[in-house]
Formats: C-alpha cells, structure tokens, sequence
DNA sequence: ACGATGTATTTAAACGTTTGTTGATGAGAG
DNA sequence: CTCTCATCAACAAACGTTTAAATACATCGT
C-alpha cells in the first residue's frame, strides 16, 4: 500500500540500498545523488516502515513506561502526568516513541512488560514505581534487559540505575521545620512499607526526630493507602490517642487533602490546630486551602533524567549502572505554623 | 539472540511454516503435531518477533494514544490518568499496546502523529482532546485513519467516531441545579473556547438560563485557561462587577478549585457566600474543602468505549462511524447552597 | 598506456514472520 | 491392484528494510 523504498529507488534512477544509505545520511552517497533522491522521497511522499527497519536493526527507537498497578490508586496522583512530561519531552528530543503499560495488578503488568520484551518491541524500560521483591523488576533484572527506576531500587542498588530524590535528607528537613515551629509531638503518615519511597522519608523523620533529642513514638506511626480513605484512617487512629499529634508529617500531598478534610469534621483546622507538611508540590498543592508546606521533589526532572539515562544505556550496552539524585526543595506555605506552647 | 521460529522447527522436526500455523492455532495441523510443537516452544523458551510479524501482517496490535500539547496545562488534570486507566484496561484484554504520545505544541504533536501513522507504528488512534481547527484531527481525517475522538469533534461529526458525555444537558441540569437553590446572578467559567467541550457546557447553561426566564450576561462569562491563574483572573473579573454573581458553574473541577482559593482571598466563602459547581468528578472533588457538588462524567467509561469502539473499528474497516454518549451523573456535595434572598 | 588506488554505486543476503501452493502419504473405491 | 481424494506438512515467496561484499568507473602516478 505505502510507498516504499524500492519506488523510491526506481523513482530516483538508483538502487534501494542507496535510498538506505540517503536515509541514513551516509557519506559515501554523493551530494548529487542525495539530493535527487531526497526529491523523489519527497515527490512520491516515502515514509520509512519501521517495522522492517526494527526487524533488521533489531532497535525499536521506543521505550517502555511501566506504571504501578491501578489496583494502587496512586494511578490518581497528578505525579503520572508530570513525569510522563518529562520522559515524554526527552524522548520526543531524541526521536523515541513512549510503549505504555497499565494493568490493574502486578501479573498482568507483568504479563504486559514481557510482551514488550520477548516481543521485541521496545529497547528499554522505564518503571515508575519502586516496591519490595518487585516481579517486574527482577524479570528485567535478571534479563539483564536495560532499564531505569524512578524511585530507589528494593535490592541491587549498586546494578540499577535509578533517578531518585534524597528522600531521607528531605524528609529530615521538613521535619526539622516542624520541630523548629515549636512541635514535639509529631505523627507520620506514610503510603504502603513496600514502596521505597515510604521506608526513606520515614526513616528521614525519624533521624530528625532522634537529632533532636524527640522520643520515637510506634503509635505516631500510620501506614495506609494514599487515598482518601487512607488518610480518614490515619486520622482516626492518631487523634484517638490521649496525647495527639500537633505536627503531621505526611509522604504525599494528596494524602494530605484527605487529612486536612477527615480533620475538618473532628473539628480541628490546619494550621492552627495541626500543622501538616507533606511531599511533591503537585500542582494542587498550591490552590488548596491552606497551601500545603510541601517537599517540591521536582517530578518534572525525574522524568527528564531517567529518559536520558536511559537512552544513553540503551545506546551504549558497556555504560555503568547510574544513580541519579534529583535536587528538592522545600515551598514554605501555611500548612504549617509555629505551636503555641501550653 | 532470541530463539526463532525456526529453532522451534528445527526442535521439533517440523517445518517453520508449520510452527507459524501452530501460533495461529491453524486447523490444517494435526493435534499432534501441535504438541509436540507447543512442547518445543516452551523448552526454548520462544516467544515470537513482533516486529516480523507486523511486516507481513501490516497490524501492529497497537494504538496510538495522543495527549493534548503539554502547553495546555491540561495534563496536570487527573482526568488523564483516568481516562488512560479506561483505555489501558479494555487494551489489554484485546491484546493491544498503546504508543503514547504528546508535546509541547501543536507541531511537536502533529510531527509524533505523522511518525505513528506513517511509520506502521499503530493500527489506529484515540484523541483525547477535541478543539477547533485541529491540525492532528485534519490529518487523521484525510488519510482515513482509524481513530476515535473523546469529546466532540469539531466538524464532520458524523463521519468521525467519538465518545462524549451530553455536555449540554449536564450544563443545563447543574445550572438547574443552581437556580432551584434560588440564584439568579449565575456566572460561567470556561476553558478555552476551542475547545468543543468549553462550548458545549457554555451552551447547556445558556439554555436553562433562557429556560427559567434570566437574562443571559455577557458579564457573567469567563474564558480562561485551566489553571490556577485562569481561575484567579475570573474571579477578580467576576468580582469587580457591580452585582457580581452568587453562583458560578465552572467548567472543570480543577479550576474550581483555584475558585474557591481566590474567593477567599477576597474574603467570600463556598458556599455561604458564593455557590459553585462544577465538571468532571475528579478524585479531588470529594475530598477538597468544601466537597465540590460536580458531574460525574464516568471519565473511566470514556476511555474504555473510545478503546473498544477503535479496535472494533480497526478489525473491520467497514464499520460505520459511532456516536457514544455515556451517561453522567450529578453528584450533590456541598459547594452549592440555597441562596438567601436578600 | 598500465595497473593501482579510491570513490560511488549496486548486488544480494539477512532479519523473523505469514501464507499460497505444492508434495507426500495413506485410506477407501472401483 | 491401481486410482482418487483427503489430510497433513513442507517449500518458497513475500513484507520493507539494512549492510557487508562486490563491482563499475574515474583518476592518478609511472
């Protein structure tokens, strides 16, 4: 149906092989013939098909994006979209194409990883999760098929490469902001203990906690999901306590909004009441009410470095394994006040 | 590298052609061979080329999915996730990938288009935007392209598929909605006016403006961008009228949000002071303060019927352009209040 | 005027499939 | 015991590229 190569040849006076090499800009192609069979391709209106190319270059030029399973809502998170920018813009640059993968639990997503794999259909995987004895990634570790975490790798930490924030040092610093508001008594409210993510800010706040000579109390601990319900639940369980938090540390900023809310009908307001502060600086941070005091991690740039680090190891299979550690930065908003000491 | 189709053949003592029809389930081969095919497939581990297979077959069991430019700051709406949530779904049970695709413009949009389609990339794409003039939509159209649109294309509805939600009828219902709680100043705050979905909404609340027998002010209109800074620039647009509306219908619940945010800095509260309503029912709707009363538009069905509606489209190219409407629902929250009469 | 050198192009094989056509084998009919 | 017809499997061409190797043709020093 399409024009192929072979017209284009034909149309030009020359052989296919020599419209290849045109195509690839080969200099042992003379200017003059270049030029008139760059006009045949544009005349006859050719398009190479990249599916013959991928077949015999064996290198597709797309790779694939792994997003967690839906099953996690954190699927809800303007996180994807904004880090999507940022793989999607990079790739656009070096003229990849973005293979997507979804499913609504870790078989089928894995289900859909081997697929592109086995099917030669992509040259790299992004993965934009990092669990506990992940399937997915150690299929592709052991495949030793190249990739790149967004995230901090459960295992292998030295042979993955990664783009991460310092999420303990963060999260120690905003802690610390808390503490020196005048707090002591302070809760964490975290995501699920298998996502990296949790254990490293967890781990921050209670460094900066212990720095400060604060006890480290099991009960001002929550794990749950980041949704809604999740952080009603938080919020139940710490404020049933005879001696709540007055300060919140909070792993994710839409888990915040389900505080502030569940918070709301308990009669306590932000941040007069409670202090919150919490992680990503999504877009919504900043149109809530109050503006939350938030860990801008910079999403936009993790999406950015894990698309370039990844073509470069696609590229060139001999490149070592990378961490990449993405600066943050604290957005000083309302969500957080000074204590009043009773 | 990878174990071919003939490896298998050579395994099991058969003929390549024989492995293929054994893929393809072929009733011309003995039940027995195709055991002792199978059997060899699995012991090597084969798993077949995508790549060739698309060359001979010309189907490439993808679809291309095209997000709005990122310059529309639209991504930032959980509704793509959602709706991308949808799509992934119904493509994975139909054994379909999707190619991702977006940009920061029109062109750098258009450009990645032209690389699927001519390139053999995808068998068909879904738009998940809709406005005015659009190049992308143009192209597809022309070149007789399988695709669907979510949303309303903006011209040759008939001849181009689409899945939309009765955006007018909404309007006039939540509008309704506004005007039974005893408002008669009610403004309107749209997206771009491109954008078939900012008019269709516009329309539905003109219509139950005339229907309950209001003047329609052109006053009372607002077109801005949906962002946080849109909806602060139609506040103090609104707000500066000597009667400034008491109720608001807001085009997406996003911008509803940057609503509430600058209201309050002008010292009005939702809904004691002003009610709002809003579009989509995103996630946030439920748990922002004060929870938004706003139109579920099923942002999840969208996709899944856009996704069947193309590979139906795809496997049988005769079938005939559709127009799916799904159903939306008003979610009575508690931004909207009845009005005082004053 | 000669082979040597180099440049510009062509030839042909390969990539891993699918699929129309041909060929072999065996069973049943005459 | 041959002939016909199924049934199953093999052969081979095609899909649109890339690329190593071969070839044609000037150019050059001698």
């Amino acid at each position: 149906m399409g024009v192929t190569i072979k017209d284009v040849a034909k149309s030009a006076g020359v052989a296919p092989s020599t419209v290849s090499r045109v195509l690839a800009d080969n200099p042992r192609i003379s200017p003059a013939t270049k030029k008139r069979v760059r006009k045949a391709m544009k005349d006859l209106g050719y398009h190479p098909n990249v599916n013959a190319r991928s077949l015999v270059s064996s290198s597709t030029q797309t790779i694939g994006v792994v997003m967690p399973s839906s099953a996690d809502k954190a699927l809800q998170n303007p996180f994807f979209p904004e880090v999507l920018r940022g793989i999607s813009n990079i790739a656009h640059d070096l003229e990849y194409s973005l293979l997507l993968s979804t499913g609504d639990s870790e078989d089928t997503i894995l289900e859909a990883v081997k697929r592109m794999v086995y099917g030669n259909r992509v040259d790299g995987v992004i993965l934009l999760y990092s669990r506990l004895r992940d399937r997915v990634t150690e299929f592709l570790y052991e495949k030793e098929f190249p990739f790149v975490i967004i995230g901090k790798p459960s295992e292998n930490m030295d042979s993955i490469s990664h783009v991460d924030n310092d999420n303990v040092q963060a999260a120690k610093e905003i802690t610390g902001h808390l503490i020196s508001l005048g707090h002591s008594r302070i809760g964490f409210i975290g995501g699920s203990k298998d996502l990296a993510v949790t254990l490293d800010r967890l781990s921050g706040y209670q460094s900066a906690l212990q720095q400060a000579g604060l006890p480290i109390q099991e009960e001002y601990l929550v794990h749950t999901e980041f949704l809604k319900s999740g952080g009603r639940k938080a919020v139940h369980e710490l404020f049933k306590l005879s001696q709540p938090p007055t300060g919140l540390v909070i792993a994710d900023d839409l888990m915040s909004l389900g505080v502030v809310n569940m918070l709301e009908e308990f009669g306590l307001y932000v941040p007069e009441d409670i202090s919150i502060v919490s992680f990503n600086d999504v877009y919504l941070a900043e149109i809530t009410r109050p503006p939350l005091t938030t860990v801008d991690i910079n999403i936009y740039e993790l999406g950015v470095h894990a698309c370039k680090c990844l073509v470069e190891k696609v590229k060139d299979s001999s490149e070592p394994a990378k961490r990449i550690i993405v600066p943050f930065k604290i957005k000083y908003r309302s969500s957080a006040a000074k204590r009043e000491q009773t």
